[in-house]
Formats: structure tokens, sequence, C-alpha cells
DNA sequence: GGCGAAAACGAACGTTCGTGCTATATTACG
DNA sequence: CGTAATATAGCACGAACGTTCGTTTTCGCC
């Protein structure tokens, strides 16, 4: 559906001047909302951020629900590129999947986005609201709960990971984990609470892993955290 | 400055038509508030529902930040009521901290407020606001926390659990996979996300029960669920 | 160098927000 | 019964919201 992130890679580079103001747009649009949240994000607010008229901002959305649309599809982007990206640097297998818990507790760390995990807030802030700007975020995280569950079968694929051990299931966990790590960080500024979730994670995967999948996990959790690569 | 919950113990409990109003409103309040949010929770919207009028409605809390604290309070005081009070009902030990494991998740699932959680909610709402809602929610969720952490020490203490785990780190875990499997809830309507907590949680326990500890658990989360009792 | 489209602007719209004031019902007690 | 306290209503305010409209600036291209 080329939706979002990849975007023209300027065919021709002509009319860049509005498309550019766009994309700045949204970058502020995506740090706005991350903190005040998807409906926080106001088109007034905005705009005297960017030192443009309302209208003239406006103007490249048309509504209120498209920008909120494209500052979700702009904050998975991001997402990609600090997360997704990074990890699959790692060749399939069991520490790619521990790479993608890993990054993404980073991410959170390093406040790739000021209020957290975008999607996570986005997520309880419309999971009772239904329409299209829920129904996209949804979908968001589902592809990133897909991710992890693949990466599970594919550490099971390469025979690292016992294969009894349900693929969803530890999909939901790692994600619980990471979540729970996101709201303390946010609430209570806890740094430990990383730790934690790296604790509790790497048990897990330890626990499954068979003999060729132990011997490529970090022997501890602590001091230890990818970095989470600028990879402009 | 008096703000809080007891205020008036009522000295002779004569005026009492407005406080019952006032309680009315706090009733209709929390439930808005779960599913829209403490600021979607809107006085002339509340007042409309109430079929009041704004400014009638709005004397009895004098701005909108008492509105929310109130509201906050009177939620807690379900949560007490629907799950606190219901684990604490079983003695001191691994039962009980199971029960308030068993039954958070079941007070999620029976939508004891419309929007999941209302703590997760709005602690994912003001996590980046500061300000005395934001504490006082924060507050509340550490009480949980602790209720959590001091019931790992109690069936430590009554040696159903091995001394060795650490109760905060317990603690965190069980909270995180319940707050996912509230996030799973409410997002997708899943409630394989409860099994698959219970799953998660019953496991730890087991792995970390002594011999005396193993006998009071479940045999298994299938099919089973602690009712929510209404316990008026 | 001038033309036409794209981009930005400024002002105004109708609502809704939270919050004051003032007056009228309702209630409790001497 | 009367009066003082309490509770609710009515109305208006300034600000901010999303949105529309007509105009003006900017800029690539022939």
């Amino acid at each position: 559906m080329s939706s979002g992130a990849a975007a023209r890679p300027a065919a021709k580079a002509r009319k860049a001047h509005g498309e550019r103001t766009r994309q700045s747009i949204l970058e502020r649009a995506v740090d706005l909302a991350s903190a005040e949240g998807l409906e926080g994000l106001t088109i007034g607010r905005l705009a005297s951020e960017m030192k443009m008229s309302k209208s003239g901002l406006f103007a490249h959305f048309g509504s209120k629900e498209e920008l909120q649309l494209a500052t979700v599809d702009a904050a998975r982007a991001v997402f990609i590129r600090e997360v997704i990206r990074p990890a699959f640097e790692t060749k399939e297998g069991l520490l790619r999947l521990w790479q993608l818990c890993d990054i993404w507790l980073g991410y959170v760390h390093d406040g790739v986005f000021r209020g957290g995990c975008f999607f996570a807030a986005a997520a309880s802030e419309f999971d009772s609201r239904p329409g299209p700007v829920r129904d996209r975020i949804a979908e968001i995280m589902k592809e990133w709960l897909a991710t992890l569950r693949r990466a599970v079968m594919d550490a099971q694929a390469e025979g690292q990971l016992e294969p009894g051990v349900d693929p969803s299931q530890l999909a939901f966990e790692f994600n619980a984990l990471e979540l729970g790590a996101n709201w303390a960080f946010q609430l209570y500024g806890d740094r430990q609470a990383f730790a934690r979730a790296r604790d509790a994670i790497l048990e897990r995967l330890r626990r499954h892993a068979t003999r060729s999948g132990a011997s490529v996990l970090p022997s501890s959790s602590k001091g230890k955290r990818a970095r989470v690569s600028a990879a402009k």
C-alpha cells in the first residue's frame, strides 16, 4: 500500500518545497504528539512552533485527522529507523530476537520520543476511540508483535530455541515487559526498570535456549546495552 | 491544603444532600474518564449527562483539577473494593499473591471500568504532564506495586516462595504482564491475553515455589477465573 | 521578464472549553 | 413559621479549538 516511509525517492526532485516543509512539520508533530498526545497535538500550537499561520499549516493536511494519521506514520518511520533496522543488521536467530528487545528498551531509555514509546502512548489514548487513527495504531503495533513472533520462529528454525515454546506467548510476554519498563520510566523516571525487563527477558530466553542457542546470548544484562545507532 | 479524600467527615452528618449528588457525579465521572481520559472528561459533558447545569456541577469542585483529583480518588475506592478487598479475604501467602494477579485480570476483563484499568490509562495520559493529578496517580500505582511486593515477601515469610527471589523484580514482572494483558484487550479485544498473562505469572510462581507453596497453587489457568465479588 | 500554479497568510466562522458572577430554589434548624 | 445556609441555575466572559475563505507572496518555467 506504499503508505508512508519510503515515499518518493524524489523522482524529479522538482516541486520539493511543499513536501519539505510538510516533512519538517511532521517531525515537530511527532515530537509534540509523543509528549502531549495525538489529541493534545493542536494545529494552532503546532503552527506557532513552526512559525507558520494556522491556515498555512492546515492546508498541508486538510483535516486534523489526516494530520494525526500522517504523524503516526512519521513516527512509524522513526521506529523502523531506530529499532527495526538496527536489529535486522544481526542475522536471524536468537541473537536478533534479543537485539529487538534490547534495542527497543534502549530506544525508550534514550528518549527517541519525548513521551517514551510513541505507540504505547497513542494506543492507550485511542484504544476507546474508534476510527481510522485507532485502526492505524493497532495495525502498527500488530506489525511489531508479528516481528517479535517471527523472530522467535526464526530462532526455533535455527535450532537455537526449543521448538516447544509458543511464539505468540513469548512475543506477548516480551512486549508486556517492554511496555512495563516504558511505563515505569515514564511515570517514575525509574531507569532500573530497563534492567528488570532485560533480566526477565534474558532469563526467559536462556531457559528455552538450546545448547547452541545459549552460546550466542550475552552473559549478563548488567551494564550491557546495545547502542542505538544513529544510522542517518 | 486539606485537598484530599478524607475531607470533612461530616461532623454531624447533616448536610447530606450535597454530598450525595457529589458522589453520584463522581460515579459518572469515573466512568466517563475511564473511557475518554481525565482531560476528555469535560465539565459540560458531565453536567449534561447528569442533567445539571455546568455551574451547578462546577460548584461542587471549584476547578477542573479538583474534579480530576476527586475522580481519581473515587476510582481508587472502586479498585480497592473490586480487587484489593477480595484478594485480602485470602490469608497472606502465595495464594493471596496469586489472587491479587488473578482478580486484577478479572477486573479488567469484566469491564469494571469502561476503558480497562483506570490507572493504566490515567498514568499514560498524565505521565508527561506534571502536577498534582499526575502525582496522585503515581502515588496510587505505587501503592499497588507495593502491595504486590508485600505479598511476595509475605509468601516468602510463610516459606511458600524461595527466599532468593527479588520481591521488587517479581512485582515488576507481574505488573508488566497485567498491563500487557490490559493493553491487548483494550486495543484488540483479545481475551486470550488474560490467559497468556495468567500462564506467565503461574509459571513464574511455580518455578519459585517451595514444596509447601506449590500445593496451594491452582493446577492450570485454563478455565479458571476468580469471581469478582460484588461485595457491595 | 512575465505567467500560472503552489504555498503561505490573515481574518473570521461557530463551538466548546473552564471559570466567574448573581440570582433563585431547596433544605435544615431555632 | 421564618431565616440562614446550602445547592442549583442562568448568563456572560475570554480563550482556544478545527475549519473555511479570499487574498497575497513565492517560485519554477517558458
